[in-house]
DNA sequence: GTCTATACTTCGATAGAC
DNA sequence: GTCTATCGAAGTATAGAC
């Protein structure tokens, strides 16, 4: 599992270094996901991403022949780790309370935008995106659903998948403008959602 | 007019057209919108907007040197535009629906996304979008707290700058979800929408 | 598995002819 | 005001040596 450290260290020069393939799969896709969310899909390059993890720029072709691929397996690592502590949310006390949190994450909705971004420049990753989405969504309703059930404060015409989208709506743009250093009403905002959610945990026993 | 060239002469050559100033200047910036909408930021260069209206690339250059300045050229272009649409919300009959319906302007939110998008990858335009946004936040906060005077459904932990702010995450998610071909949940958060909105006019004469 | 080297493309930007 | 011509930087991608 542990790459042999070479025994006579030859500095200077750049050396070849073998390391686990997963280990080198897992560096690529950690800078292509800083490098995004930091910079926008934009500044993901092969030669960038060589550049952060001190590797060779055709290193990153060796094991994503083209870019589509590495941002396709990107996006299939942000949603496992989603899915991942969505089972977490449908274990918590207060559901509602842990999904606003959990779509609160900062670097994590920030990634999802720019994945936005990026399918409607590259068209072939629409597909991936727009399945992926619907998956996430119908699973996050379902918890608000369970939620629901317990507490009847939801109104009728604000479904549990419209509840879900909404919070996922507000958490993005918050996230995406911050970013950019746009702050106004984001602090109102965030009281707002505390005191709905607030509100629709009530009934809850 | 047509180059001169010796010996055999092809009178297909591009022509030199002089326009008005404004004229290409107009050209231009509808290009780059239109690019920006339909493709991204990404797509949006000196190049392919010259191709897009026929002009050389250099051209662009004459009018906006550096692309930045093209850029911030468009935004502020974008924003009188916002402006003007407000003034006539604010005379609307119904200023909260009214609201909803110019944030709900598919290509208006979509170019609003997508400027975000840039800052992120353009740092020199952060702090214009950061003043522009925080300035047409406060003006849609003020039609919806006018509306709020005369309805008291608005409870004193939603206020208007929230509410304004929601109205604007939840548009413009469903623009830029929907480019991509994402439609899940968007028909249940109009639905939403729309409730919450009639049931905070309702105070209203 | 990683590197060197290279081919091809697109982009931003500028100088200068018309 | 618009075009031609050109430079250099950066991107994707591949072939082949080690």
């Amino acid at each position: 599992m542990a790459a042999q450290e070479a025994g006579f260290v030859e500095p200077e020069k750049t050396k070849r270094i073998r390391r686990d393939p997963e280990t080198t799969r897992a560096l690529i896709l950690d800078a292509a996901e800083r490098l995004m969310i930091s910079e926008g899909y934009a500044a993901v390059s092969t030669r960038r991403i060589a550049q952060e993890i001190g590797v060779n720029a055709a290193t990153i072709h060796y094991y994503y022949p083209a870019t589509d691929d590495l941002f396709i397996a990107l996006h299939a690592r942000m949603t496992e780790r989603s899915t991942a502590d969505l089972d977490a949310i449908l274990e918590a006390g207060n559901p509602l309370q842990a999904l606003w949190e959990f779509q609160s994450n900062w670097a994590h909705s920030a990634l999802g935008v720019e994945f936005i971004a990026l399918a409607n420049h590259r068209k072939s990753l629409q597909p991936v995106l727009a399945q992926a989405t619907s998956h996430a969504r119908a699973l996050q309703a379902a918890t608000v659903r369970r939620v629901a059930e317990t507490a009847p404060a939801l109104p009728d015409a604000v479904s549990p998948l419209a509840l879900t989208t909404i919070l996922v709506a507000i958490s993005r743009t918050l996230a995406n403008e911050e970013r950019v250093g746009i702050t106004t009403g984001h602090e109102d905002v965030r009281r707002a959602v505390k005191w709905i959610l607030g509100t629709l945990s009530q009934g809850e026993s």
